[in-house]
DNA sequence: TCTGGGGTCCTAGGACCC
DNA sequence: TCTGGGGTCCTAGGACCC
């Protein structure tokens, strides 16, 4: 029996969701923007066809997206994540192995049938994903990862696919290949798409049949490995499992820029506190903290810093980590720069099955598990009324300088409060 | 005025050891 | 005048992803 390797993604996922939710929006031009309502990150087919670009800035484009009318909306996380979830299941009850990638976006392992024949499927897929959750999907079939997300790029671009493309069924691909540039390929970014363009490679398929010894020597077994991808052998396995997270990040830019190291320390300790409610929930310790902080990048007086601590023992204590990330927060702060941003990372996380604890003193032990059981209540109230209904001191603020979010539809699916009634007449 | 956030993997080069 | 060398481990930073 052959497999082949699948991958499925939502079109347009996050303004599809937007149109899913709110009728009125359905079949007209939506774009959803980051946090912060910064840019542009994802645009319904409509919006698309307007002409309106992926990845900029808001404020360029306000004026244009309001003369095309076309509907705006700040990101609504809670929202993508449920129907995300829903997706997921349905992907897991239709296929042999899963492996989820992202939010919107999946790989699968598909035992092909008899016939070789794996169109029926993936119109069946379709069509249950969109009556169950009314969400588009598309659907790429290859051999390799590489070439599944080629195919499905076929399935989206040629309209006569609709939403389904099998390249692995297909003898000579080369014509496909061709059409491919090489920008569009899964794992090739701005740095390698340059260094291809000087050697003369601007398509899949000449990246396919160049030197292998060549592509090797600049990029080591990374491009190798593209390489072999794009020919069939597969050598970037499917992951099911999803492994242990290595390192959690929580940053934030600020509403406006901010100068003052009280605003710093309030914006980091709200942070920290995030990061250690994640690692707690994922029952994991962290053994270093990072803090960094900087100007707008795109000045020309950038100011960037960062200041770190490792930790005598792994922990996920709140109240120690607050104190830790303030004293780094304090050491990176310097007046007279307009701050944009700021953010904390912890490091290598470990299981807290394994918690080393300090041998021979009871009177530590007993602190220990009093603090255990008091993080453990905080995160219990703030997961049953909200995150920032408890608190620590340092991180209870005037919200001056926190996010913007002026567009949201705050309606969610995982809040029965904020969905409307309708009643029929 | 306003330009996202959260990850992973890989590699070069420094630190350290014998 | 000559000023080891090879191995491992770790980290920072680059490149990429959605």
């Amino acid at each position: 029996m052959t497999q082949a390797i699948v991958q499925i993604d939502g079109n347009n996922f996050y303004a599809s969701c937007e149109q899913m939710i709110d009728p009125s929006i359905r079949g007209k031009g939506v774009v959803v923007l980051s946090n912060n309502d910064g840019c542009i990150i994802a645009r319904s087919s409509e919006a698309r066809k307007m002409g309106i670009p992926m990845g900029q800035p808001y404020f360029k484009l306000k004026e244009k997206l309001k003369k095309l009318n076309i509907n705006i909306r700040s990101s609504n996380y809670e929202l993508y994540g449920d129907i995300s979830n829903r997706l997921m299941q349905i992907l897991i009850e239709n296929c042999e192995e899963l492996e989820i990638y992202s939010i919107d976006e999946a790989f699968a392992r598909i035992d092909r049938p008899k016939d070789q024949e794996l169109y029926r499927w993936g119109k069946e897929l379709r069509e249950t994903i969109f009556q169950k959750i009314g969400i588009p999907i598309s659907i790429g079939i290859g051999k390799t990862k590489v070439q599944a997300k080629i195919a499905n790029y076929l399935a989206k671009k040629v309209e006569k696919n609709s939403g389904i493309f099998d390249i692995a069924n297909i003898e000579n691909k080369d014509d496909l290949l061709n059409q491919i540039k090489v920008d569009k390929i899964w794992g090739v970014g701005p740095m390698m798409t340059k260094w291809f363009k000087e050697k003369g490679i601007t398509n899949a398929r000449e990246l396919r049949d160049m030197s292998s010894d060549e592509i090797k020597r600049k990029f080591g077994v990374i491009g190798q490995r593209l390489q072999y991808e794009l020919k069939g052998t597969s050598c970037i396995p499917l992951k099911s499992k999803p492994s242990d997270r290595k390192e959690i990040c929580v940053s934030r830019s600020f509403a406006h820029p901010i100068d003052r190291s009280e605003e710093l320390l309030q914006a980091i300790g709200k942070y920290i506190l995030i990061g250690t409610a994640k690692l707690r929930k994922s029952h994991q310790l962290a053994s270093a903290i990072t803090v960094f902080t900087n100007t707008n990048k795109y000045s020309n007086n950038f100011y960037k810093s960062h200041a770190s601590k490792i930790l005598d023992i792994p922990s996920n204590d709140s109240i120690l980590m607050l104190r830790i990330s303030l004293e780094l927060g304090k050491k990176i702060f310097k007046p007279y720069n307009k701050l944009t941003k700021a953010g904390i990372i912890l490091h290598k996380l470990q299981s807290d099955q394994y918690q080393q604890k300090i041998l021979f003193n009871n009177q530590d032990i007993k602190e220990d598990l009093k603090k255990e059981n008091l993080n453990k209540i905080i995160d219990i109230i703030n997961r049953k009324y909200g995150r920032n209904t408890l608190s620590w001191a340092p991180s209870i603020i005037d919200n001056n300088w926190s996010q913007r979010s002026n567009n949201l539809y705050n309606i969610k699916t995982t809040d029965i409060a904020t969905i409307p009634t309708v009643i029929a007449g």
